[in-house]
DNA sequence: ATGCCTTGTGCAAGTGACTCTCAGTTCCCT
DNA sequence: AGGGAACTGAGAGTCACTTGCACAAGGCAT
């Protein structure tokens, strides 16, 4: 299965995404195509797939029941991850957000994955810590969104010649500071009858 | 093409969206295939294409040089959409979420065009303001995360039978008050757990 | 009027992603 | 040994989507 991914993704570093058949990526890899499919469900699987969306989860989970502020829970989790997947992996990575940014077709399946991910990390924190699903959705959707600006700020300076690289680390920071004064500007202008700055 | 929208939403209710084949939308609304290609690109275009996305963008935009506060702004023009999206246009509205909650691939495709919307905005915005486009996108990013988790928390209620349906203003709200207990919490806990540099 | 360009539309053929069904193989459990 | 679950492959079929071309209608200049 690992074996069948890494195939592919050479292939479509050497062709491009669109130059190569799945037909193609099962003779390189020697199984059938029938078996791509069984594995990867689409040719925009073979991109995406990996075994982050789990252990992230479960990097959450293992936190949760503890009483642990959901905040710090989730920049732990998040942490862990991170080393390992931007900095250990940058290579690979790398590969995989640019094809990600640059077929469509692909972002717009990866999107759908942080959809699927974000609801299940919802009901999570809604379950442990006995929150409306509503609210826990809200929580999620912000830190995500938080997070996957820093991963599109990083791959972006990380993919243009006069930025010069910064760790993922800093973008990630920036990138919760930038939540947080959103949300303190929220908490300001909220609803009619707001005290004036 | 508004009239084949139509007619394929009709067909969508009728049959199932997997049950309609482009071919049969084209017949139905008395043109030829590459017509409903020309104009909605993929299948899925026919159910999420709509107006809003440069309705808001333009919204926005009309409020960007006043210098009017951008959380303002924002709150503003969504409220000027939503009114009309998720009140008077209710009924087509609530076939055109069903279709895209129940079908991966359509939501796929939405939020392919929300990630775009969502860029293109933060462009916006770093423009009128001097921002820097990083911080732009985390700003619009957070935004819109807390707009879309109203959308859907209004939609799963109002699909639900035994949940009674609210405005979607209130969804609105809750999110956005969601939005800033995040924020401030996350003004609390700062700096990313780490413990060096 | 004649030509000309743009714009909108249809036609037709081709590609390849994806599905489904069935049949073989391996491996494990009793 | 036998039976069944899990994995894999073969083959045929569907249909979304692309591409290139031709054809018509309307404006605009010559």
């Amino acid at each position: 299965m690992h074996q069948i991914q890494t195939t592919a993704l050479a292939l479509f570093a050497e062709r491009g995404f669109d130059q190569v058949t799945i037909e193609q990526v099962a003779e390189a890899a020697e199984v059938s195509p029938s078996t791509v499919y069984r594995y990867f469900g689409t040719k925009e699987g073979l991109v995406i797939h990996d075994e982050y969306d789990d252990r992230l989860l479960a990097a959450v989970e293992q936190r949760l029941p503890s009483g642990m502020p959901m905040l710090q829970a989730a920049l732990e989790a998040l942490a862990e991850i991170s080393d390992e997947h931007f900095e250990l992996d940058r290579g690979p990575t790398m590969h995989r957000m640019r094809l990600t940014m640059e077929h469509p077709s692909i972002q717009a399946a990866g999107a759908l994955k942080v959809a699927q991910l974000s609801a299940r990390t919802a009901e999570q924190l809604a379950r442990a810590r006995g929150m409306a699903i509503g609210q826990a959705r809200v929580v999620v959707a912000s830190l995500m969104a938080a997070f996957l600006t820093a991963v599109v700020n990083w791959y972006l300076d990380e993919a243009s010649p006069e930025v010069e690289p910064r760790d993922f680390d800093e973008y990630l920071s920036d990138a919760f500071v930038g939540l947080a004064s959103v949300g303190a500007e929220v908490r300001m202008g909220d609803d009619p009858g707001r005290s004036d700055r």
